[in-house]
DNA sequence: TATGTAAACGCAAACGGTTGCAACTACCTT
DNA sequence: AAGGTAGTTGCAACCGTTTGCGTTTACATA
């Protein structure tokens, strides 16, 4: 545990409260390692805790995403969030064939982005961005397609 | 009118219906010039023929992206819709205060799919693909933002 | 032109996600 | 430690989109 103490210290300095939901939500993110999707969070917080909310675990996804402790991740049409990683911000490629997700230096993106600054002052949302495509397995027919 | 009388041949070519519904909805996308929301397609057609469903608009505008007489761009969390552009494929520049959409050549992208497939083996889908950011005008303040 | 049949429709229910609201509670103040 | 209050919760209603299903209809065939 503690793997996120810093992220409740950010809750209390911003004057949010420590609620049970909260901790827990918070918890559920940090133990899950990667990206986790909200079914996912909500079916392991109701375990721990049966009275609670959709709507709750919601509300928290984006409190913490708004706090910067989680990042938020489109994956197909669905949000996922995952700790905020300590050695940096990070883009991710998702395999639309295995589901597979792969993490992506930003500075793959800073070119693109300095293009469109330069060529039309345009500044683009590169943030917290999940690029679909086929990975190598897949491209290959190695990999057998994922399920869901 | 006319103007999308080869997306109709595409419907007869690869055995689908020529409904009247259809042909609403896709004079409706022709006509609109630029992107559209199903929101805006749905309120047109009804207002032409009131029997006009929701569910026929979506099925609709789904089938003419499989086929290739639409694109589909996420503006927002929303999708807008476009008869294909004639004069080839683009993406969109999306601005996040305006609402502005701006399009912008493959060429932009094209550096970027290629270091991926190089370095990572990954093959991006970037077909139709908008990116949100901030445009020119309301990065200096000139411009107002838009409400919806 | 009449007939048969699969495709497409309209409707209603269901889905994932958001919002309004009354009840509750974390936390500040005393 | 007790009280007051604003922030948070759970619930239910809602939104945009999708899906299942019985009915209708475009189109092939005769």
């Amino acid at each position: 545990m503690a793997q996120h103490q810093q992220a409740i210290d950010v809750l209390r300095e911003k004057g949010h409260r420590l609620t049970p939901q909260r901790i827990l939500v918070l918890s559920i993110v940090a133990e899950g390692g990667g990206h986790m999707g909200v079914d996912e969070v909500f079916r392991r917080a109701k375990e721990a805790y049966p009275y609670m909310d959709i709507a709750t675990v919601y509300r928290t996804l984006h409190l913490f995403k708004d706090l910067g402790v989680v990042t938020e991740v489109a994956i197909g049409d669905r949000l996922h969030y995952e700790l905020i990683d300590p050695s940096g911000p990070h883009h991710h490629m998702v395999c639309r064939v295995c589901n597979g997700a792969y993490n992506l230096s930003p500075t793959y993106l800073d070119e693109f982005r300095d293009t469109l600054l330069e060529e039309f002052d345009f500044e683009p949302d590169l943030e917290h961005f999940a690029i679909t495509g086929t990975c190598s397995g897949c491209r290959s027919g190695r990999n057998t397609p994922h399920q869901d």
